[in-house]
DNA sequence: TATTGTTATACTCTATAACTATA
DNA sequence: TATAGTTATAGAGTATAACAATA
């Protein structure tokens, strides 16, 4: 982060962040880092038509075949009603069936069709080599660091609300 | 990452993903920590009637007077059609100003008001608040370390499209 | 009475094309 | 012809309340 030339009408296109603002802004990096990540991840898996809330679900489903809706939004980390036209997508197209439970008549098991699992093994080889190229510079402890740090945040989510 | 029982039909609540489906899901992760970081911002912004997007784009301009919108959409990585109700609303409630500028009359340089730089002030302390309890797990060293990966990241964002 | 999945709905954020006024 | 800002608009993603079926 090198400070630039701190004119006030620079036209440099050099937008500057004071040393103070950005240490107040955590947001500011991650949601700039986020977006790549979301935007790279899209464009690999738009020959999969999968976008990242089908893939994600999808990868969710095949590694926990049975795996209810209510689950799978919470490990999601979205609401139930906005999973449902998730579900209906992967449904229609083939990829996973939602079987009624017996023991509870209310829920669904999501289980991965075959075709479901083909799809996700060919959309996480695909993601694979996405996530090489944007951790290329990485090494494996600054990952694993950054991993950490991610989890660790959070783990601090307000409980009120 | 403690490995849950793997049993298919679990009903515990906890959702397995496998080491080698989230070695290639680094979105997933990041996902779910910018949720985090999102939704508690939110909540520290309330008061001051400033939502992430009205934060930063007030912050930037208290950071850097003068600056034009192109500028501006760039910094926060978002189109310029976006922009144009976000400082619209800052216009309106007095705490930026639009300033032509006379050397180019296309562009505004974008201003602070004395009552933006108060409140700018104001919301930053709370933001700052906000950010020492999520990461106050974290020594200064993963905290730069966590910064500096997601700038890395950033840096390996796709040229083409 | 509580829970699962669902519908409807509204709001925010994002992305694109086309316009205006200036350069 | 190109650029800055704007308008209009469509599409994602998100959040909440209310409902039917089931527990």
């Amino acid at each position: 982060m090198k400070k630039p030339a701190p004119e006030p009408e620079a036209q440099t296109g050099v937008v500057h962040v004071s040393d103070k603002t950005l240490r107040a802004f955590l947001g500011y990096q991650m949601k700039r880092t986020f977006n790549v990540i979301q935007s790279d991840l899209s464009q690999t898996l738009k020959p999969f038509d999968l976008r990242m809330l089908t893939y994600t679900a999808l990868v969710l489903i095949v590694d926990n075949p049975g795996l209810r809706q209510s689950q799978l939004a919470e490990a999601m980390d979205i609401e139930r009603p906005n999973l449902v036209v998730i579900i209906d997508e992967l449904e229609r197209r083939d990829l996973i069936i939602r079987d009624r439970l017996p023991n509870d008549r209310r829920a669904y098991a999501l289980l991965p069709t075959l075709a479901g699992r083909r799809l996700c093994e060919k959309a996480v080889a695909a993601a694979e080599e996405h996530e090489k190229r944007l951790l290329r510079d990485l090494n494996p402890d600054a990952q694993a660091m950054a991993m950490k740090v991610m989890q660790l945040i959070e783990n601090n989510r307000r409980r009120d609300s």
